[in-house]
Formats: structure tokens, sequence, C-alpha cells
DNA sequence: TCCCATAGTTCGGAATTACAGAACTATTGA
DNA sequence: TCAATAGTTCTGTAATTCCGAACTATGGGA
């Protein structure tokens, strides 16, 4: 296994963040992992809504999120300890996060919330 | 020709709009039309940078422009017009698109100006 | 009216990328 | 050392993207 890549924040790039997060699957994984900071395990987002997403496609997910820049990946023991790099995008990119991460909220609110 | 399909403002989705401008060439075209609220033509996109667009390319890339409902396109005699829907967009995804654009604008603008 | 030029769309094949099952690797604990 | 757990890599298939070539639509002359 190769050891994991993490681009320095000088060379993350808007079109690959907003490829990582034109996957609602992805959106939906980082937005959890920016809202606590951290999320345990890769296992620990098993399934997205009511879908179950198969463990070959959750780990390019998070590679995809990974290179893109929004997280930041290490192993504790057996498992995955994943950050988010919210700190270091926001400063390089302002606003940019906390946009896409409201837009899937309103998109998915019922109708009258959204208002 | 089939006419041109234009989604209901309540129809855009954050994803769709995500991917459209994860391209960095429709981002551009994007930000152009949205800097000077129209756009003439397709043709009068037809490089950016130093980059020469395929034509094929460049109206599938307004096709993909369109379905994610950024942009409304009419015909005027030969010609299209290219309208952008900043403000309709912008109402519903608040900060979204400006923030996208900023982010491509501080990542293509040399070192010393970025900061 | 017929033809030409212009502007853009659609078609089709090659190249790239995405998805997910199966096999594999790494780590911990018994 | 063995089994269980967590995640990665491999591999074949499916879906997308790219762009040249052919096509369509509109307007302006002769």
């Amino acid at each position: 296994m190769r050891p994991l890549f993490h681009p320095a924040i000088e060379d993350v790039r808007p079109e690959a963040i907003l490829h990582a997060l034109a996957d609602p699957v992805r959106a939906a994984i980082f937005a959890k992992i920016m809202g606590a900071g951290f999320v345990e395990a890769c296992s620990a987002v098993s399934a997205v809504g009511d879908r179950v997403i198969p463990k070959s496609s959750l780990s390019s997910h998070f590679k995809v999120l990974r290179e893109a820049g929004l997280i930041r990946s290490e192993r504790h023991g057996v498992e995955m300890r994943n950050h988010s790099r919210y700190d270091e995008v926001n400063a390089r990119f302002p606003g940019l996060l906390v946009a896409i991460i409201n837009a899937y909220a309103r998109s998915s609110a019922p109708r009258a919330a959204a208002q």
C-alpha cells in the first residue's frame, strides 16, 4: 500500500474541489467530516441516505476528497481517521466550502423550509 | 434541431452547477458571461487563454452550462445570445457562484497578488 | 428564388474516467 | 499464529468526454 498523498494547500485547485464535491455522495461525506471536524473511519459513513456504498467505492471517494485537498487522512491502528482541512481551504478560497455545503442543504430541504 | 432546454430555477441542482463549473474552460466561459451579463455568441469565446476550443466542444460546453441552469440561451438571427442566470441562481444558492468564480480568480492569479 | 456564408448542433468513434465485485494488504487482539 | 476488521488495489464493464466530420438553420445577396 502506497503512502497517502496530500497536496500542499497552495497546490489545491478549485477545479479539483468542485469535481470532488460535484458528487452528492462525496459532498455528504465531506459535510459530515466538516461538521464534526473529523470522522473516525471510512466505515462510519458506509451509507449515504438509504444508499449503501460498496467499500471499494467508498475508498475511492475518500481518495478523491483527499487528493482534492479537502481532507487529511491518517491511519490510527486498523482504521483511518479523516480530518477536514476546512480552515486551510477556507483561507485560500474564502466562502467556497460553506457556500457549497449550504447549497446542498438548501436543495435537499423540503420546499417550505427552503424559502 | 431540438429546442433548447432550460431548467426551472427550483429544479436547478447544486451537483449540476458544481459539475458544470468544475471544468476550467466552462468556468472561464461562465465568468465572462456573468461579468458582462450576456455574451453575443458562442463564437465570442472561441478560445480560452491561449487554448482554441473546437466548436463542437464549445457547443457542448454551452449545453452543460445551460442545462445546469447557469445560463439562458436564445437564438437571435443566425447567432445565439447567452445570458447569465446569476440573479436567480444566487437567490437560490446564496454566495455560491461568487465564491466559485473568486476561487478560480485566486488560483490563476500570480502568487504575490493572491495574498 | 436560389445559393452562399455564418453559427451552431448532432453524430460517431477513440480515449478517459467511474463503478463495484473480488482479491489482497495491514493491523490488532485472542 | 490465526482470525477478524478496515481499507486498498486490481480488473472488467459501463458511462462520459472529446473533437472531427457531417448536418441544420438563418440571413443576405445576386
